[in-house]
Parts: structure tokens; C-alpha cells; sequence
DNA sequence: CCAAAAGTGTTATGTTTACACCCATGT
DNA sequence: ACATGGGTGTAAACATAACACTTTTGG
């Protein structure tokens, strides 16, 4: 009977993934562009209709190994989005997943088939994208802002170590100015999130920065 | 294209509630008897299939308008759930809600023309429920456990005050044994999430309970 | 030698935890 | 009078906030 309802018809999913890295004191989000209608040529959030044979996250597993050749990320609902025209053609209503994964990969999706296709934008040098993707940047932000002291998304990030003033530098990024340095050098310490790996990394024209496991 | 594949065909949304309300000392849940298949004569989480003209947000609504007059209810996303057979005869992604509201609503949904279809059930004895339903029940109990120190929430419950003993009947449901009820006292108190009202509250046999309203 | 950026410690304030006895009421 | 349940305070541990000078390096 569902079937019938014109109220009803011709719905769909989309599930997209705003994927977060930290790569050159800047932080980015893994954009695809688009070779289909609709908003053929734009810039995108990696995603794409829901199968019938598979779940949400089955899809978005799907996708970005399509696109970019990326496996293995973890990710997690942020928000839902659902304003009627937010997809020309048919009722699509967005669900909106958020990662992080460390830099590296961002070589790893330059070794796949549509590399042209896939790339590492600045957060705030994001173009106008398909859909209401740029929505959903804005929300994965906020998301991001709320999770940055877990330890789980450090770790993502920086699995082969970070330095104070790296981290520093991507804490202002998320939670904005203010923070003051050797407070937050203490919690870190302190709260046991890094531990001191004896090594050091050099800087130009200034005293090298220790680095630090993620704990 | 899209409608052409079956991979994509006959897909729909479902938005649905977990209410919560907390009475007579006990967190209780808002169920609906199904009165259409699926799943006729169930007992369910009330909502329904998204519209084409609104919204997620609005079709929760409309829905909780439809089934129990109660309106003027703040709802939050928790989850979504995407489970492949969730739904007999279509294959329905469901959004799960997250709300709760004061105990004065108990009487509210009497008054409705659905009367005997809807009815609060303490979270300890829910049935077992139509599509996924028990699932997005536990879900949510974990969501209100993440959300419970939230002024908003705690004002929505008690607009007319609350004693701490039911503050602290609801916590220890909520977040289960273990809280200091000195150091819970204290924590309401200096945080600044309760006010005494110079009212006090007789209990049978023992002290009255002050009444506090919240902050 | 100097500019740039990293490293470092103390004090005060607020928050959390642990812990046990007295008080008002109804029966 | 007594059982029931509510009310109350203090000290220790821990976390957060405010605040400025010294050290290492490259040019």
C-alpha cells in the first residue's frame, strides 16, 4: 500500500563521509569530483545512494573504496538531513557519517583509478559542492569539536607520533584561539594522552620539538 | 536512473520517537497498538513513514500529533537504523528520536481520541515490540545516560520542581547504583542546577523532602 | 648576535571523592 | 518509641586557570 502513496514515493538514501585529516598544520576533508548528474563536475563529499542489499554502513564502506581506494576507516553518524529539495529528481534524505584518518593516506588515494577524481581540500579553501554537502562540513565541525580530546581520534591521526606544537596547532584549528600553551601541554601530560618517545623533531631557525606518542 | 535499478527501487524513511518520561519514581517509555500491518496489534514506538513534503523533523510531528495530541515536544537525533529486513515488504531506513517531557503529558494523552492505543510503560517492562523498536529503545536509554546532567532535559521533566530524592531515584535508574547522595546534593546545589523553593514535600513516615526548582 | 619557536613551574581556584551522624515524621 | 527516609559538613585528591622567562637552533 506504501507502494502506491504518491506521499510516499520514490524515496532513497544517501550516505556520505565527511573525512577529516591533519596534514601540514592544515586541516582537511577528502572531497570527490563528481562525474555523474546530477552536479556532474562538482566538488563532493564521498557517499552515494544506499543499496537494498546493505546498510548504512555497508554503503559508506562501499563508496569510499570505490572512490578512493581507502579501507579499514572508522566512522560514526553525526546528524541527518532531510530538507525536502535537498536533491533534485527524487526525495533523498542524507545521513552524514564523520572520520579521521592520518595523513598518509593521502598518498595511498593518489595510487587509485580515479585519482583526478579525489582530493584533500583545506578546510577552509572548500569550494561550493553538490547537494548541501557544505552543510554537512559545517556540521561534521562542530561534530569534530566535541570529540577532539578522545584519545581514540589522536591516536587515528597520529600513529607514528606528534610533536606539542603540532597538536597545538590543530587544537586551535577545532576549539579556536585562546588556549593557553603550557596548560594544555599539562593535560595532555598529565592526563596520560602522550607519553614522551625520546626522540626529537627539528624546526628551522629555532629549538627542536619533542615528540610524543598518542598514549 | 535511479528509479530504474532495483538496487535502489522502493526504498522509504521511518522517523520514529523514543519519549521518556519520568513518574511515580519510574522512567517510563511512550508506546502506540499498532492498528494497521505491519505488525498489527503491537505495541510500537510511535511514528511512521516520512512524507515527501516535510521533513524528518516535521513528520515526527505530525505523527506524535496524529497518535497522541501531544505537541510542542524538542526532540533530538540519536540514531539510525538501517538493518536490512527492519521492515517486512520494503526495505525502510528508520531515524530514531530522542525526547522526554514532564509527567503532567501522562494525563494529556488520555484526553486523545487514541486513547487506548497509547500508553507509558515503565522501561523495565516493554514488550516486545513491532520492526526494531526494542532496539531503538535501548539505544536511546544510552543516549538520555550521555544527555542526563543537561539542565534542558531536567527542566522539560520538573517545570514544577522536584525533591532530590526523585533526582536521585531517576540518576540511579538512569545511570545506575553508585552516586554518594551527599556529593549528589552537592553537586545539584554548587553547580547551580537546583534552587530551593521554601517549599517542602510530606513523605509518609519519615522528613518531608525540600522542593527545588530547577535552575 | 639575534629572531623564531619550544621548553618549563608555581600558585590559586574549583571540582570530585570519600565518609557517618542527626532530624522530622507517621504509626 | 521506633522505623523510615531526608538532611547535613569536612578533608583530601584532583583538575583547571592564570601567568613570564629561559633554551635551542638557523641564519
Amino acid at each position: 500500500m506504501i507502494l502506491d502513496n504518491p506521499l510516499y514515493k520514490n524515496q532513497g538514501i544517501h550516505a556520505n563521509l565527511v573525512l577529516f585529516t591533519f596534514d601540514n598544520d592544515k586541516l582537511k576533508v577528502l572531497l570527490i569530483k563528481r562525474t555523474n548528474e546530477p552536479f556532474n563536475n562538482m566538488w563532493a563529499l564521498p557517499g552515494g545512494a544506499v543499496y537494498n542489499n546493505e546498510t548504512i554502513d555497508e554503503a559508506i564502506k562501499r563508496e569510499l573504496k570505490e572512490k578512493t581506494a581507502i579501507t579499514n576507516v572508522e566512522f560514526e553518524l553525526f546528524n541527518v538531513f532531510s530538507k525536502i529539495d535537498r536533491a533534485p529528481d527524487m526525495r533523498m534524505i542524507g545521513v552524514g557519517y564523520f572520520a579521521i584518518i592520518d595523513k598518509s593516506a593521502v598518498s595511498f588515494i593518489k595510487q587509485t583509478q580515479k585519482t583526478q577524481d579525489a582530493k584533500w581540500f583545506d578546510i577552509d579553501e572548500v569550494p561550493n559542492l553538490a547537494y548541501d554537502h557544505n552543510e554537512m562540513i559545517d556540521d561534521a565541525k562542530q561534530f569534530l569539536k566535541s570529540k577532539i580530546w578522545q584519545k581514540g581520534i589522536l591516536k587515528k591521526l597520529f600513529p607514528q607520533g606528534v610533536t606539542i606544537p603540532e597538536l597545538y596547532k590543530l587544537y586551535t584549528i577545532v576549539l579556536g584561539e585562546g588556549l593557553d600553551r603550557r596548560n594544555f601541554r599539562k593535560k595532555l601530560l598529565l592526563g596520560e594522552i602522550i607519553s614522551y618517545s625520546n626522540k626529537v623533531v627539528k624546526n628551522k631557525g629555532a629549538k627542536p620539538s619533542k615528540l610524543y606518542y598518542i598514549q
